[in-house]
DNA sequence: TGTTACAAAAGTGTTTACAAAATTGTAATC
DNA sequence: GATTACAATTTTGTAAACACTTTTGTAACA
């Protein structure tokens, strides 16, 4: 899977990186000469780059019209986030049972502790920046390089709804509660109760979208 | 997603199928001429292909070497397991409730008739046919794009093991049992058991491909 | 006979150039 | 002033050519 060093497959890091970030928005044209020029690369590597992008559903090639990023079709938001439901509650599964349980202490303090004054501030980027190391920890313990990798195709997906979601009324608060829900149950090492509180965790979160659909969709 | 007319949408589709079907065995060498001369397409088009499909995970490319057919790395087939347990638990919880229940009655009859002199038989082509029809019609009832996406991308890559696993001592029989009981389960309309059955059904695969690990893998 | 050195061949990676399509801009007409 | 027809420009799609790497075959030598 991984194509580290040869420049088409750093060029699609960067390219995925940028969508993700919403750098390139939805919708948004990406030029063939455009950025074999900013990248310095022949048309032809840009070319296979975006058809990887194309086969990761990142991008959309129209015939003829070039390439844009794929806009997020709100029909199947709600699918990414039935099917992200599963995932993610194998994932901290699986990081119960593979990790020792004094592991997630530094991330159960981070939770109780100084996210919470994130959230009161409203310092969303540190927030976030928690939200990511909990998503990273869970996955390196997992240890599942299958499920890694479709978590991750599910991620940069999301992530541009992520930033709308958090801002949502009392949403932050009640996903950092779930979490601290999740994290007590890894702590003890109740496998069981960390994946239905993940899922619980999900399907909130779902909800919550559904209920401000016409605001983030 | 769909890249339907393009000439390099239809070659990067024949050489998943081809790779699934194991006509291209792992490891086999794939030539960018030859490729190009076969099909009629100039080589920058076979190397766009190449660029998805190793994005697919389906084939690695060495730089200055060629691309060769993905080998299964026996690690992440257990890991495999582990993901699918939850995929498939999901599309039939789905089906379940999106379904009428009585659609699933030609399917149940298949599974406790025929299905089962097809195992007496010997006949794995007719059985696996049945399994084909099971998990095609289930995807189909889910209704969840984003979880039929990533069950076809476990299935590319486990193709080559159910056939290995179906012809395993009592497998196919057992096997068959747990479809009946999923199916039961569907056709009552009861989603919740449907799910725990199904994922039941991916333990008991995933044990045997331990217990006969020597043998298949 | 086996091994090393070297040359030829094959194949991949990259660049360039050209053809076709779409977009943009302009001018003429109603 | 708005609309249509047409030309110019831009951009994508395709083909050919070139350069570099790996592999293979051959011959000289120990």
């Amino acid at each position: 899977m991984q194509q580290g060093l040869n420049r088409t497959g750093q060029l699609i890091e960067v390219l995925r990186e940028r969508i993700a970030r919403q750098e390139a928005a939805p919708g948004a044209k990406l030029g063939e000469l455009e950025l074999s020029v900013e990248f310095g690369v022949p048309r032809t590597q840009v070319r296979e780059a975006f058809s990887a992008l194309e086969q990761r559903g990142l991008i959309e090639r129209i015939p003829n019209r070039g390439a844009i990023v794929a806009r997020l079709d709100p029909a199947n938001v709600f699918h990414i986030y039935d099917t992200r439901e599963v995932l993610e509650g194998l994932c901290v599964r699986l990081a119960t049972l593979n990790a020792p349980k004094e592991s997630w202490r530094d991330l159960l303090d981070l939770f109780r502790g100084p996210m919470q004054r994130y959230v009161e501030k409203s310092d969303f980027d540190a927030f976030l920046a928690g939200y990511a190391q909990f998503r990273e920890r869970s996955i390196e313990a997992a240890g599942n390089p299958v499920l890694a990798q479709m978590l991750d195709s599910i991620y940069e997906k999301t992530q541009v709804l992520i930033r709308r979601i958090i801002i949502l009324p009392g949403r932050a608060q009640q996903g950092l509660r779930e979490h601290v829900a999740v994290l007590e149950a890894m702590h003890r090492g109740d496998a069981d109760a960390a994946e239905a509180l993940r899922r619980e965790n999900m399907r909130s979160a779902k909800a919550c979208l559904q209920n401000f659909q016409k605001y983030v969709l």
